[in-house]
DNA sequence: ACAGTTGCGTAACGGTTGTTATGTAATTGG
DNA sequence: CCAATTACATAACAACCGTTACGCAACTGT
């Protein structure tokens, strides 16, 4: 019944494409015929794999989140878990890229912002165990660790915005350094 | 000579539209006909006050930042700059909102990339006098005031990011104990 | 070998986009 | 009063958008 070519690479194929397109351009240069273009071929074969618009911009945020997922392996260490977010490598610099330019459509779609949202719920869940185990080694203060997370993760993302539109002043090294001394300042004498 | 009409009035109409259309949809909403629609007129006025499509981009720019300005009045108070700066009310949850959503475009376009890093300088430069002042009461830790701004700076957008994305999680008074907690944190105990 | 299914290029469709030209009414200065 | 200028609606324009339909080639199970 089936044909010939491998269902599931091709659509890696055209999901790759439209990641390009959206880590060059952003959500406002994801179209069907810049994912078609950007594969070499036509809108039909995007509209074979990618129904339509909607699930095309659904399926690059989900590249977005996988590729999170994938730069973020197993982080049981606070300050690992904020470095591994900020843009020192090409990789992640993409990845932060899409993130910061889909917050302009997932503002203004209803359901991009219900997923947005459970995305950030997710993540301070996830820093919420290692902030409160920095808590009891005395890395951080004494308060609630769900504000604490919160601090952190806008801490982590607010950095991240400045060094996407100011690569030079925030070197790799210097998003570090600058993480590194805002933990240390954190860190509650004795 | 010049006809009737006050010309600046006519233009601020148009202008007034222009942040209404970008407050609600965002700037993939932005174009010709939304404005006109909006304003109840032609799109021959619009291009009348507005030539292109371009110009109407760095309008709304310059709007937000005439509105952050105007939110945020000489202030000599590093907390009260940063709390400025949260979507707390309706007025500065629009403009954040606007902001936010212009980060896909500037992402994008070189020209607007620069004016971003640039409004990005400015900022963390009006923040530095208060960074010093705060270090040398013993409010915040020595080190790079840049540093601190920057990092001060990183906090409040991430905070703001995340509020505008769960405002009933982080209503007004939540942020603001987030951010007090937070520059409590930052105080060194001597 | 043939019927059925899939892969995908081609292309048409109606709608929307930014830009530009045209027309017309109203105002003003001489 | 008239020539010049401005204000703006109307509308044409080519380009582009998402969606849909059509058609053909290639493969598969029987």
């Amino acid at each position: 019944m089936p044909a010939k070519t491998d269902h599931d690479a091709r659509r890696r194929d055209v999901s790759a494409a439209v990641w390009r397109v959206v880590a060059e351009g952003g959500f406002g240069a994801l179209t069907l015929r810049s994912v078609a273009a950007e594969l070499g071929a036509s809108t039909g074969l995007v509209t074979h794999y990618f129904g339509s618009k909607q699930q095309l911009i659904r399926h690059a945020l989900e590249l977005a989140e996988d590729r999170t997922r994938a730069s973020i392996p197993e982080v049981t260490d606070l300050r690992t878990a904020l470095a591994a977010v900020l843009p020192t490598t090409p990789e992640v610099t993409e990845i932060s890229r899409v993130w910061v330019s889909s917050w302009d459509v997932a503002l203004a779609e209803p359901e991009l912002h219900a997923l947005e949202r459970a995305r950030y719920r997710r993540w301070r869940t996830r820093l919420r165990p290692l902030v409160i185990k920095a808590q009891s080694v005395g890395d951080l203060p004494p308060g609630d660790p769900g504000d604490l997370a919160t601090g952190l993760a806008a801490f982590a993302h607010g950095l991240v915005v400045q060094a996407l539109f100011d690569p030079t002043t925030y070197t790799p090294k210097r998003q570090l350094r600058i993480l590194d001394t805002h933990l240390a300042a954190l860190r509650p004498s004795d």
